[in-house]
DNA sequence: TATTGTTATACTCTATAACTATA
DNA sequence: TATAGTTATAGAGTATAACAATA
């Protein structure tokens, strides 16, 4: 710990470099979290987090939806024309404005999250098991600051 | 607070979601570093990977940098291969086994290294400015331990 | 003119398999 | 047979620009 505190003060060690940690971090949770995604329901990440977000929140725009999962409008816009296709968001005219529409969940969307829900919920169990209340409180702060502070 | 555990036990909120928040953050990072790296220096990430670990261990074959970055040996081969042909790297044989090769930087590779290292701890210290010595170490602490749990 | 959303294009990272050359 | 490394190919995420329709 000394020797690293030492060292840190002037030289680089990727093995301790925060942007290479978190990148390795948020790497092997999402490979296996999307492989459980791909794999169970032929659901891509993108995919999944429209329906989370719509299954929280209702009717939704596309807009709307880029400030609910900090995707872009392309990002959006191809996920929801794949879970139309594949009848799983419902789309209806947004009387105010005629370029936009509102999305929701079907039937089957909702179907489907009942799914998905409880085993990405168990995933994530999984993957703090061994953290204390206070530790994933904490993780996910100090996240946040992260994220605001590269932005 | 109390409305978040409440929901929590039963219901996903993608914005509390680990998987997700760890996704937004590190690529929140990897956007702005990256850029940085691509515009200034134009190296990728895993080509900047390659000499932060040439940089600190000196001379090693492929495989060995496998170890060290959690790189594949496709990802290795192919920034490998872009150092090269840029001079920022050299071969020398390995003596007892014909199939692999001695990686080390080159005095370029020395020289840009010592360019980018500052730059790069500058930019990991802007990320972690208003972090505690404590929260730092916590925050490297919690990544790998979640790090283990997905592997 | 500005905004919502779509389409086209390209780049990075990753994963897999097929391949070579050595061991 | 197994291992070190290379090449080919494809998928996923993201970024940019150009575009159509509407405001």
């Amino acid at each position: 710990m000394r020797d690293d505190r030492e060292i840190g003060k002037h030289r680089l060690r990727l093995d301790h470099f925060l942007p290479y940690r978190l990148s390795v971090a948020s790497n092997a949770v999402s490979t296996r979290i999307s492989r459980a995604y791909r794999g169970t329901f032929d659901l891509k990440v993108t995919e999944w987090r429209l329906i989370a977000i719509l299954a929280e929140g209702g009717a939704m725009t596309a807009q709307a939806l880029v400030g609910a999962t900090r995707m872009d409008k392309v990002s959006i816009s191809r996920a929801a024309k794949a879970l139309q296709q594949r009848g799983l968001i419902e789309a209806e005219p947004h009387g105010a404005d005629g370029r936009s529409r509102f999305l929701s969940l079907s039937d089957g969307g909702r179907a489907l999250y009942a799914e998905i829900a409880p085993q990405a919920l168990a995933m994530e169990a999984n993957l703090l098991a061994d953290f204390t209340g206070e530790e994933r409180a904490l993780l996910e702060n100090l996240l946040r600051r992260i994220e605001d502070a590269a932005m």
